[in-house]
DNA sequence: AATGAATGAGTATTCATTCAT
DNA sequence: TATGAATGAATACTCATTCAT
């Protein structure tokens, strides 16, 4: 509950604070643009101030590091994801719609960004082995709420009978990698459908896997 | 004489010729510990040199380069995979127990391999964009095979009426994705329960959620 | 302010843009020592940077490689010595005392950069068989351009009668070669006579050698 | 006088001993051909290694280094021509028929070796500043032979008044550059003639040039 | 505050030379 | 004696970071 979400531009006090966070974002901007295309290390923080159309000083004025931009690019990528979630999903209390908003936000957030997926890839837990690239604490966290808030719409959905009686952890982390892997499929093949079309396969396919069938 | 791992690779006509293979086999062997501790960037050949107890040069003049070392990395991680998945996988006829057999291939690859789940992940088609860590043609081609045979054996069980009528794709996509995520949860969390344990559970919550129910 | 040697450079705007030109101006003149000694393999960037007084990296910034380096020295080589051509010697009326002139060019510009006489002979179109030493198209011309002003020089002269009925290329070819076999000659031994007289002996024997005698 | 000419092999002592001049004299063959392709710094010794069809190691027991392989090269390439030189040259009791010889020597020598321009170059004494590629002395001393047995036969002719009353240093030092200059212009452009016939011109028109006009 | 030139540590790669077989 | 694998110092080039203007 730690004011994180100023990110989003409240009405800053003065006007010289506004505009910082103008600038701040700006680069931001430029920096998702650049790391998604080429990857941590490929990217150079010139480029970055080019694309951002501020001078590479600017950027350390703003921002102490490569690092910390890198941090903060991935930041507001969880942020507006986590709202996002809170908004289409986590208000909804049906478990198995909002399972089904779920996928459609995870979907159309990665077709969105779709140049994101590198380093949606390197937010992996399991690359973050390398110190360099190891996320802050906070960022961590936020996945682990992610994980949380998702298992237990599971919960509910099991407990009240709607989904079949498996350990919600396991559909939390199975919806995860299944959606994963569909991305990353569709990213590189051809795909034949639209993206709704998609998207309600998705849906269709996941939830009736696992809902608890009347017939029972 | 004293050839004492000769494991895997064709029998060698002359001393010199075994003792090459043998000298690249543990550069490769400190090349994937390297480059799984620190991904392809951060990896410096300097480190490997160092790891596998040669000289820079030595590196050099058994491996064209950094990209090409990476690469034969990858390749005998690939084929290593591809050997066990035709013994213990491809020759089960049942279609259940085939794909029993191949998570716990799956599961078990990453156990022995564990450091190298951040290069199993830049195989993921989702990060080949950046073309410097593109793979050779014959490396992706056999990414697309493994992926054509498990959803034959998918195949083959839904038109045998064991597994539910779902587009053998899906199956092949959902099971990778939801073994990634679990492998990449465990690898940060404290697990519980045995290997064993953890491999079984998989088996028994996938397969169970796609088996056809004789009841139906 | 201090701009104190704003000798050759066009006049430029900002005060940015001049300090820019300085810098390459002291690096080139450190290059010229640095590829006079060693040649162009044997001298290192680190030495010209230490030998210029800037860091390796200001030296990347202000030329592409060590090639343009080099291209550049030669080229302000060869335009200093065009540009005095022009004024000294092109525009002398009289072919005797246009090809004098020429000599005493020659010379001087030799001694000025006595150091040089290996880059200008790496210059010699002999040499130019390596592709990493070629010389880019423009400065080729130069060269051709300037075997073509003399040879008109010397032709003018036999047109005239003033200078023997030889095939003016003959003439050029011919006094180039005499006036680097001397300079080649004097930079090992030790010479006697001074600058002025050396050049008044190469001036008279080699006009003397082609001039049409009266009595004829 | 000392045996230096050993190495055109006259029967040496032991069977071993021969074949060893043998393997050396392949061995400079091989070095010629790349040192002449590439010049001293990007050749590598494994390629003429390659080229000679021996071992690295080999080549380091015949020669003791890199620099010793080149000046051998070199030395091999001087003596033969010093021994052509005495033939064709030095034997000519006339001196204008002696200075057409030397043309011609000259020019043919450079025909038969036309790749060896670079090392001819680098052979300059304008370009042994380098202490790395300095030759060594009685290398050096043989240019300076050469230099005093053409400048004598320049000061017979004089002496007998054939040749016109110059300094024969002078005659000497123009000759070498005017061939030098000759044979730079000739490889690089298209000739037109035959090879006998650009001889003739050079001889007939640098002979013409400073031979006494009897009609003075 | 904004700039971007200067910095120099860091990295992939090459190649002369050695030495165990 | 011949071999060629192993060596590691040397070198061109990059790029995150600083700081004077």
């Amino acid at each position: 509950m730690n004011d994180d979400s100023e990110i989003l531009s409240e009405p800053c006090c003065s006007r010289k604070e506004r505009q910082r966070e103008q600038h701040r974002r700006e680069i931001l901007g430029a920096a998702e643009q650049i790391f998604a295309r080429k990857g941590y290390h490929a990217a150079t923080i010139e480029e970055i101030a080019r694309e951002s159309q501020f001078a590479v000083g600017t950027l350390y004025n703003l921002f102490k590091n490569k690092d910390e931009l890198y941090h903060r690019v991935i930041e507001g990528f969880i942020c507006q994801f986590r709202e996002e979630l809170e908004e289409k999903v986590l208000k909804v209390t049906d478990s198995e719609q909002a399972i089904a908003a779920l996928i459609d936000l995870r979907v159309r957030h990665f077709e969105r960004h779709r140049e994101f997926i590198r380093i949606s890839l390197e937010l992996s837990p399991a690359s973050r082995l390398d110190p360099c690239r190891a996320l802050p604490k906070d960022l961590q966290q936020q996945h682990e709420r992610y994980v949380k808030a998702v298992t237990a719409i599971f919960k509910r959905g099991v407990d009240q009978g709607v989904f079949d009686a498996v350990d919600p952890l396991y559909l939390t982390l199975g919806l995860d990698g299944i959606i994963n892997a569909f991305m990353a499929y569709w990213s590189q093949q051809e795909v034949n459908g639209s993206l709704e079309e998609r998207i309600h396969d998705l849906q269709r396919q996941f939830i009736g896997r696992i809902k608890v069938r009347l017939t029972d």
